[in-house]
DNA sequence: AGCCCCATGCGCCTGCTGATCGTCGAGGAT
DNA sequence: ATCCTCGACGATCAGCAGGCGCATGGGGCT
């Protein structure tokens, strides 16, 4: 899952990135609205961490034009505390979550998967597939009820393909959404971790659809 | 089905040729103006990609010359951000819709297969006849609800058919809507992929018009 | 030490070709 | 009118080449 972080303050932007990069997540982070909006646009994001005070253009702004644009990405804004006006207005403006500063990053962590969870339809935090079971809370997977060690990427391919089950996901989208911006577009990574998370739970897992990209389905009986 | 793309920057051009050809279209691609009307006004496409600023004649210039000659596919226009003017004037050329730049690869997808269904009349991503049931969505097919696997062109000859239902497909279209600009016309590879098709589905989902064609017909009674 | 990424080589599948066989229909001879 | 013959078109098959995805090992970074 990718994010998109547009905070003013270096301090507090870079903590951000820090604590989401820690709980798995590739982020991209811009520090004024104008990049922030340009970002947004242009690139495929899972949920958006917005600020209100912006340099260039406003916070709300930001959204009011992704929103015109169509873009649908969840968006988690921060508000100081008790600002009320500033709630109300990100309302209108098509706002998801809301969070007064200061705040506890496991709260932030909690509200993002919730986000990005009802984003791609699913109801509960548990993802299935089979007897493949990944819980996005505990960010732990299991095989017929047996825990199955995963690596970083591995988890985030795997996530990424649980929450778009059924769709086929080709691998420039896997790539887009797993890595940040700056990564090297044609390179076989991709193959390689879907290698190893067939090793680990079954070749049957994910299909692959030839020339479009994987699948990842509810085995039908 | 068969896509032109007219965008005189080089880069996004091939980025946008690269991304639709990944989606599974044939792309052909001009890179201004002049060169743009005279593919669309000599070749068979199922869909048109404009840019509006171009180099020898204008994007709208060219639009409304297609509508003027009579070409009826769907165009959508790639209109710089917040530029209402364009959008009216786009409106009055005969445009289906519009995106406006930057956007994500994602989105531009989802709408020209909105365009290309609804040219078609369809009103559902699903298309079925008989037992037969395709989503054009996920990009599956099934048999009677069994999940059957088409290899790519399979998908897309079976794909077209099904846009043109009861109607009578020379051999001729197909070529030319399933392949880009430079294919070799006189060869049987048409007739190799019916001949899988039907093997896969069944040998009345598709039939033999001799001398004119193939076609695909719900199996009236 | 573990994990991630890249490069290489291999193997299978796909898509296309060319050849052969089958089928349909028109026209002529009976 | 019926049957036969012939020609044209379509169906099917096997074979080939190229491409795509897969596996593996090594190097670099954390």
């Amino acid at each position: 899952m990718r994010l998109l972080i547009v905070e003013d303050e270096p301090n507090l932007g870079q903590q951000l990135r820090n604590t989401l990069e820690g709980a798995g997540y590739a982020v991209d982070l811009a520090t004024d609205g104008e990049d922030g909006h340009f970002l947004g646009a242009t690139e495929s994001y899972d949920a958006v961490v917005l600020d209100l005070g912006l340099p260039t253009i406003d916070g709300l702004t930001v959204l009011d034009r992704w929103r015109k644009e169509g873009r649908s990405f969840p968006v988690l804004v921060l508000t100081a505390r008790d600002s009320w006006s500033d709630k109300v207005a990100g309302l209108d403006a098509g706002a998801d979550d809301y969070l007064a500063k200061p705040f506890q990053s496991e709260e932030l962590i909690a509200r993002l998967r919730a986000l990005i969870r009802r984003a791609s339809g699913n109801a509960s935090s548990e993802l299935t597939a089979g007897d493949v079971r990944l819980d996005t809370r505990s960010g732990k997977v299991t095989l017929g009820g047996d825990p199955v060690k995963l690596t970083a990427q591995e988890y985030k391919l795997l996530s990424y393909l649980l929450h778009h089950k059924g769709k086929v996901v080709s691998r420039t989208e896997l790539i887009e959404h797993i890595y940040d911006q700056d990564f090297d577009r044609d390179s076989n990574t991709i193959e390689v971790f879907v290698t190893r998370i067939r090793k680990k739970l079954g070749a049957d897992v994910i299909t692959t659809i030839r020339g479009l990209g994987y699948s990842l389905d509810e085995p039908g009986r």
